[in-house]
DNA sequence: AAAAGTTTGTTCGTATGCAAACGGATTTTG
DNA sequence: CAAAATCCGTTTGCATACGAACAAACTTTT
């Protein structure tokens, strides 16, 4: 006995994630072209926490030990991340956002929120709760 | 005058599309090592539309070239696509499934709905219905 | 038919993202 | 305390993903 296999992927959630995640970006590097949302989530972050280390932060946003040092690296070289070795456990590197990336941040967060309603603004007020209500729970 | 600036990232789109995409990502290559979903969607939209260009196939699934096209490098390297210059546009790649393509994309149907519902398994019957609509919306 | 414009595919560079393997440092166990 | 296990950061390899630049082929304009 054979079975009927359809597949329509234009309505599978990996796609429509894959397209709406691929608009946002779109949407962030056009506003904020200095810094990619990886890097910004970074560096909001380590705003946030003030300082921590290098695979902590990266614990902290979901990105694992290879793609952590890369986004770091790239903050560090722009000059907004400082870092040394932690005094009290050589195997770290101790983080912290610089004046710079402070200052960096603190002008980007209204233009971020921008982006944010922007990737929204296809849905009302309430579906955008929602929205965010339903995504929050598929982590 | 200064203005009060709060960013929590964890309640952003983009950092929780991002989070939701990781986990979809993951259980699909739990359940299917043997393609990417990019590859996945390549091959099931090739054959959904039985052969096409490879640069048409790349719009079709909202890839740019430069990708598409280490996409179909791969695919056609496991022997899933089989391509020849297109006799009436010599700048074309003329593209379609192989019988091995399409027969591994039918073996592989079910189990795409099975990490489908994964994904979705966090929300409930309604709430999935809903979250597809309003992701629709955002692509 | 010649010039101008567009399309197609390729290549390069940059940036995630993860698995796997590694050496060094620290912590836990026996 | 010594051995084992764990954690930290690094590197390599592979796979998206996109911008930019390019040459070849086709189409439209003039």
């Amino acid at each position: 006995m054979t079975h009927e296999m359809t597949y329509t992927l234009d309505q599978q959630v990996g796609f429509l994630m894959r397209r709406a995640n691929q608009r946002h970006v779109g949407l962030f590097s056009k506003r904020l072209p200095g810094l990619t949302p990886t890097q910004f989530a970074a560096l909001a972050k380590l705003c946030e926490l003030g300082h921590i280390s290098q695979n902590a932060l990266g614990r902290a946003i979901a990105m694992d030990a290879a793609t952590i040092k890369g986004v770091v690296d790239r903050l560090r070289h722009k000059g907004f991340i400082d870092s040394r070795p932690d005094p009290n456990d050589q195997r770290r590197v101790f983080l912290e956002p610089s004046k710079a990336g402070t200052a960096a941040f603190q002008q980007m967060i209204e233009i971020a929120h921008t982006v944010t309603q922007e990737t929204l603004k296809p849905l009302t007020d309430t579906e955008q709760q929602e929205f965010l209500r339903l995504l929050a729970k598929l982590t």
